[in-house]
RNA sequence: UCCGGUGUGGCGCAAUGGCAGCGCAAUCGGCUGUUAACCGAUUUGUUGUAGGUUCGAAUCCUACCACCGGAGCCA
């Protein structure tokens, strides 16, 4: 692998170096430092991987009383050569030749030391987490993730656009939506009572965006195969592991798609990137997995090598009801599947991912296509073990009388939905699509039980720090 | 938003009405190849905040705050 620059090797590919008595240069921060007068095992990491590089510093070496001095979150420049390790534990070391110090970092006050701190303490050191063993597991599986995100998509043609984050249109869904304004708050411009919005930036009141579907699907009615991966933003108050304000979403859009062929892109989709992450994050899937106790190989293998089980949601209710289990919410054709439904499904009844299809239309978005049926829509959610829905997707109305329909019966407003219409106007196709959040990908990946724990810096009601 | 739980030294925890303690980290000293090194010694507290009950409160009561978990909403 190239190296960042001629002048610093990156510490994963020195650990598995063979070009011993090469003289290096490493850069990073220091994990931990044991030794005594005689001389110093300093363990430098960087990043690039989980492990350290352990550094040989002789207490013979020019101000060394400098290197006895150094502590757990230094940043430090060594100088030396690779050697293969005397030693069990390593197969490589280096020898410095000289140890230069960026940075000092005080241990009486730096809040990371060699020891176990809970997960509630890392967040409110979030600036600094990424250097625990931990979160750069996390951070680097995420990494690979959106690598492969891109990758799945680009290798089958599709397009990557970048919808809007701020929207003057109303029309996004029920979600709350955050406000964008540059509004005096303290003294807004009144109309008749009510906010004068028309004196906002905009000219109209203006929020930020909570999916980027429909702007997805107006590129799909031109460039056929679309994605999106960008940043959402939920105003709802929701305070569990599984939610945030601030969240990462992937949107895939397809003409000429009907539901199935969306289901069989959803399920080759997750199978291409959770292999991806099998094949170039074992160290740090190995880590976490001992970390959280998950059985995450195990998870991620079954997920990549079995077909998805499909059902319809009638079948899932039959099965719920079949199931002798006592809900709090008992199923009922009609009503929404809850949290516990789709707990029984995915971990107890058929131990793993499960599509669920064809909905009622009355639970679900204006937007979904109504099936032969007339009852039902071509939507699909995918769920999976521990998580829940992953993905939420659909075959979209693409007749207009239908759609027309569809709006008039939700009491929703024609005349905001025009330029969506007018796809069903001109050359309109059927077409489907879903949306993936990302973090809770990385949440199934990564086996942290905390949505907070997989994104950098979490915004959830109450917090926005950093 | 609703329900439940927790809040004690830098961190992880103990003390359930009666002297606030342990482990880790840190500090000092020792140690010729260590692996979360090891050995010896030392330091660290307005028990989340405000009020109340009591001879006496970390412990019981009330309110508030923060965090965690469950539910709802969803991705």
């Amino acid at each position: 692998m190239p190296q960042p620059t001629k002048y610093r090797k990156r510490i994963k590919d020195l650990l598995v170096s063979e070009e011993y008595g090469v003289p290096v240069t490493i850069k990073g921060w220091i994990k931990t430092r044991r030794g005594s007068k005689k001389f110093s095992f300093l363990e430098i990491n960087d990043g690039s991987c989980l492990e350290n590089i352990q550094v040989v510093a002789d207490g013979g070496l020019p101000g060394y009383g400098e290197i006895e001095k150094l502590s757990v979150g230094c940043c430090v420049r060594v100088e030396g050569k690779l050697v293969k390790s005397p030693a069990k534990g390593q197969t490589v070391e280096v020898h410095a030749s000289e140890v230069f110090v960026y940075g000092w970092s005080d241990p009486d006050e730096y809040p990371l030391q060699k020891k176990a701190t809970s997960m509630e303490f890392l967040r409110q050191v979030a600036h600094l987490r990424p250097r625990t063993n931990t979160f750069g597991a996390v951070f680097r599986i995420r990494n690979a993730l959106a690598f492969a995100i891109h990758k799945f998509f680009q290798e089958r043609g599709f397009i990557y656009v970048h919808t809007p984050i701020i929207t003057a249109s109303d029309c996004e869904g029920g979600a709350e939506m955050f406000q964008a304004t540059t509004l005096d708050l303290d003294n807004p411009p009144r109309k008749d009572g009510k906010v004068d919005f028309t004196r906002d930036f905009f000219g109209k009141a203006a929020k930020l965006t909570v999916s980027g579907q429909l702007g997805a699907e107006l590129f799909a009615a031109a460039m056929t195969d679309v994605y999106t991966f960008g940043p959402t933003f939920r105003a709802e108050n929701s305070q569990t592991p599984r939610h945030l304000a601030e969240f990462w979403m992937i949107e895939p859009e397809m003409a000429f798609c009907d539901a199935r062929e969306n289901a069989d892109l959803a399920e080759e989709f997750l199978k291409y990137i959770f292999r991806s992450v099998l094949e170039n994050c074992r160290k740090d899937v190995a880590f976490l997995e001992k970390r959280n106790e998950v059985d995450l190989t195990a998870r991620l293998k079954k997920l990549v090598e079995t077909g998805f089980i499909r059902i319809t949601y009638t079948e899932a209710m039959r099965l719920l009801k079949e199931s002798g289990k006592s809900f709090e919410f008992p199923p009922e054709w009609g009503k929404d599947l809850q949290t516990e439904h789709e707990r029984y499904l995915t971990e107890e009844k058929f131990h793993g991912p499960v599509v669920v299809t064809d909905f009622p239309k009355e639970i679900k978005a204006f937007y979904m296509r109504v099936n032969e049926d007339g009852k039902t829509v071509g939507a699909m959610d995918v769920l999976v073990p521990g998580i829940g829905e992953i993905i939420g997707g659909s075959q979209r109305e693409e007749r207009l009388d239908v759609l027309r329909g569809r709006i008039k019966e939700l009491g929703l407003r024609e005349e905001d939905y025009w330029w969506y219409l007018d796809i069903r106007r001109f050359g309109t196709v059927p077409h489907s699509g879903f949306g993936l959040g990302f973090e809770r990908t990385v949440l199934f990946a990564t086996g942290m039980h905390n949505i907070r724990d997989v994104i950098p810096f979490p915004r959830v009601p109450n917090n926005a720090e950093f």
